[in-house]
DNA sequence: GTACCGGATGTTTGCGGAAACATTAAGTTG
DNA sequence: CAACTTAATGTTTCCGCAAACATCCGGTAC
């Protein structure tokens, strides 16, 4: 910098305000420096920069798993939204689903310089609301609104609702549910609403059986669920178990949809490709990764006023989109 | 860290050797030292550190896409391995496939503070080998050794080969071929082995129908490819398209595989539960991204040393997973 | 006993910027 | 035209740490 103030003949600090954009400078010596900078090659050092503002330009993502689908979906999007707001994005990823473990990976990011934190909360955790230390702005991706910081997710309970209630307007008695791991957010909510919605419409509530999202665990989950005859409806917590379901239909010699109902949940890009067509729930993850983005980064960017600090929380409404694999329930054997 | 040195009783210099591991320090001072700075809750400024050292302790991972299966299973073994040796990993997407954006995204990266870059190349640039400016190691994820930088990825080749060879073998005439985006390196790579050995072999080479990745192109490809009732094999340069086939066949009453053998590419955790369970190539990503950090944070850390400049590369084979999608051809109709 | 040596610790300095304050030059006002 | 603004720029200082160098100490060799 030094070099630059000297070839264009001004103070560091004039080459400083040129940088930082338009605290007062004339045209003229702008262009000075400018030049001078571009001849030089001349680039900032962050660390310095941070050093001197304490901000960063960078916010951190904390998350269980990255290989989820669905997280990646937030991910982009928080990226993307970050990138076009002038932050980069730090990425840590935890193992266990407990608080400690969270909070120590916060304090990482802290430690490693970001200005903000996004957790995306897709676990179980042992304590029902994260609650971490706020020494710079945090907001959680989850569906939950429970947290003591701001949250945006998907209205999971919404989405289990629209295919309950999908299966039981074709006239299927009940709907049996293959739902997600017990240490999933996610799962849990879709479950708890699957359950809730069928007792409200005053229907039988079959116990779920329980997967791991994985499609194996949706064919080993279906092997055991039409043993039963009387099954006529499946609602699976997300696609992949479906396409697991739909296998073990195939092999039992169950028609899909003539003998057999299926729904899905979140609408992969597959889905519409598969046999039959998945009737399934759509989530945009995309909204929701950007609000989140757009919301810590607003924090980010007034902290210096006031405190701010109404946990503000929304969600998004899922889309039930029907396709081939759902039907009206075969006659009833008498 | 003058606060700590306060309390314990000593000078900051003595602190940071603490903090930074075994200078010379007695036992005794380390622990006095220590005890201060819990009881002060003492927490290092990175950013002065990296003023003072030059070091970020984080790398930097450049891609063109986060949403591709593929390369967020790179960046996921990254991000593991790196955390791994005490790095964090920041990630930038660069929207256009040109050499010019991925050097600014380096740029961007390297201004942002990072140790070491690893890009993901999976898209084809206007230039046939990356060359970037080394103003920190870089090592790229590509399945090509022609850059100018070390080089980790799949042997594509030979996993085309390994699926037109086991279709050949099975008795078909010659293997027809979804192909992937103009754009991808690895549907470029798939699609030039298919076309090799299948000339090696001496077999007619149909012309691909070229795909963009997605489960619709494989379906549309597969319409127009089966209006063709002389089709019996088909090699799709990745299980999303495969799935299209599939679905593609159902439609038009061809049964899988009695009538026709489909081939995927990547093998997805639903590939096995696909109708028929879907023969296809595995890739093992976990271990190019490995490998990528692991060279990384080598080179970073011999950095001091020799420039030790070699360019590795290594590339890993992938394996052909066989299921029930693939049989012998029926027997010629007259 | 003196000169010397090396380990443990303290002191000084600088990394590269930006904030706070100081200074200068160019209007404005009465 | 003097006193006063205000815009443009320069100076000083500090951010928090680590490298380089300086100092202190007990032990050792001769």
């Amino acid at each position: 910098m030094a070099d630059v103030a000297k070839l264009a003949g001004v103070s560091g600090q004039t080459v400083s305000r040129v940088v930082n954009g338009n605290d007062r400078v004339t045209a003229e010596t702008r262009l000075k420096v400018e030049t001078a900078m571009k001849q030089l090659g001349y680039r900032a050092n962050i660390a310095a920069r941070a050093l001197a503002t304490g901000r960063f330009g960078t916010i951190g993502v904390v998350m269980f798993n990255l290989s989820a689908v669905l997280n990646v979906r937030i991910v982009e999007a928080v990226v993307s939204g970050a990138q076009a707001r002038g932050y980069s994005v730090s990425v840590a990823v935890v193992d266990a689903p407990t608080e400690r473990d969270v909070r120590a990976a916060v304090r990482g990011l802290t430690d490693r310089a970001v200005d903000g934190v996004i957790v995306i909360e897709a676990r179980v955790l042992d304590t029902p609301h994260l609650r971490l230390p706020e020494e710079v702005p945090l907001v959680i991706a989850d569906s939950r609104a429970a947290h003591k910081h701001p949250t945006f997710g998907m209205d999971e309970a919404a989405g289990a609702r629209a295919a309950v209630d999908h299966l039981l307007g074709l006239g299927h008695a009940t709907v049996h549910h293959v739902a997600g791991p017990a240490g999933s957010n996610p799962a849990q909510r879709r479950r708890a609403a699957w359950q809730r919605q069928l007792k409200r419409s005053g229907r039988a509530v079959p116990p779920p059986v329980v997967g791991d999202w994985s499609p194996r665990s949706g064919y080993d989950a279906a092997l055991r669920l039409l043993a039963d005859d009387g099954v006529s409806a499946v609602f699976a917590a997300n696609d992949q178990m479906a396409v697991g379901v739909l296998r073990a239909a195939a092999e039992l010699g169950r028609r899909v949809p003539e003998d057999l109902s299926v729904v899905g949940f979140d609408d992969l890009d597959f889905a519409p490709f598969l046999t039959p067509p998945l009737t399934t729930v759509r989530q945009d993850l995309d909204t929701v990764g950007r609000r989140c983005v757009e919301h810590l980064i607003t924090r980010i960017e007034e902290r210096e006023g006031a405190d701010a600090g109404q946990t503000t929380s929304r969600f998004v409404r899922p889309e039930l989109i029907v396709r081939a694999s759902t039907a009206p329930p075969p006659p009833r054997r008498s």
